[in-house]
DNA sequence: GTCTATAGGGCGATAGAC
DNA sequence: GTCTATCGCCCTATAGAC
């Protein structure tokens, strides 16, 4: 992934103290964001919050907006960590998963979705790049996926790949946004359609 | 649909003269987002390109967040009377057609998934109505076409009405933001594939 | 009724003090 | 290396001029 790298070895010193300063902030400012969401989250009260200084934030992120990123990098990350996805899972059955998890941390998914809408816009470098490289790097892993269970016969075969999987990409997103402002929105029962209408017609011959 | 009429009816007087300006600065903000989308949207800008002054607009708009809901309302009452979708139009195809029209004005959709987003966070009541109301609208207008294609024969029975409806708006939704980001995400393929699969297979015997 | 001028409180970013 | 002080901009609210 090789990750934004290049300015983080800040070469010369600021080793440990630097960094773990910098990690415990990312860490508190994970539950923070969990617990509020992306509202209140003006540097100000964000350093409250987390018990530092509006200033010392700013100097160990170069922006408000690279905060939130990292933020939701780390958070993703974490997730990952703590659960990781079995080899057999569906591509859909993937995003359901994650949808479900996603459910238990509501703030995160309002953070990604601010962060999305930014990444729109012109002038937010950090949260283009961000967009860009998580859609472009999901989508390649889920469309490997799907040509796989393509060949073991569980995703319809007469479809092209990449176009599935920016379909489920998008369903998951659009379905995730639509049940947070609206609970009677079945969320799982929409992508189990999803998987349903994928496989192929012989494999569930009326089921 | 009832509208936020309560408040829109200012009583006594203020018929023509106000109505008529405040339209006009509806009009031209359209274009205004049209362009530039939701970025350079301090009230001060949007006053300075449209050739009003800062106060004039808080005049006729209660907050910013207010301005940039109607405009969108707006754009989208103009857009529906200027292509109404004819009847015989499955689902996924007028979502199509929309796509296909947002196309040419990226900034609107920028302005969508701003107030999307805007609408997740709490203290945005505008926001958060104008999404709702929104969303659940669609859906309703989606689940009963969908109800109608399925007694023709067109979109598999064995389905859920109101869980396509969803489906096919998070996929709209989803897939317009990763083209947005990205263009060679092919939005009308992807949404193809989705109706392909919601399709009878007796009907498309294998094509 | 329509609008201009102005003030208050908060914001992100930055320069310079410990 | 850390953080306080400050700058310019923002939205909102209000007072009063046309």
């Amino acid at each position: 992934m090789s990750e934004t790298a290049p300015e983080a070895s800040k070469r010369r010193g600021s080793y440990a103290k630097g960094l773990v300063r910098r990690q415990q902030i990312l860490d508190r400012a994970i539950e923070v964001f969990a617990e509020r969401g992306a509202e209140r989250t003006s540097l100000r009260s964000i350093a409250d919050a987390i018990g530092v200084s509006h200033g010392a934030l700013t100097h160990y992120f170069t922006s408000r907006e690279q905060l939130l990123v990292e933020v939701y990098r780390a958070s993703e990350r974490r997730a990952d960590e703590t659960s990781p996805h079995p080899e057999g899972t569906s591509a859909v059955g993937v995003m359901t998963e994650s949808a479900r998890r996603n459910r238990t941390v509501p703030g995160l998914v309002q953070l990604y979705s601010t962060l999305v809408a930014a990444a729109l816009e012109e002038g937010h470098p950090d949260a283009r790049e961000f967009a860009t490289q998580r859609f472009s790097r999901i989508r390649a892993g889920l469309a490997a996926d799907i040509r796989a269970q393509q060949r073991s016969g569980r995703v319809r075969h007469d479809l092209d790949a990449e176009l599935v999987a920016s379909l489920v990409i998008a369903a998951s997103d659009g379905l995730q946004t639509q049940w947070l402002l609206d609970e009677t929105v079945d969320l799982e029962g929409s992508l189990g359609v999803l998987e349903r209408v994928l496989t192929p017609p012989d494999t569930t011959p009326l089921r």
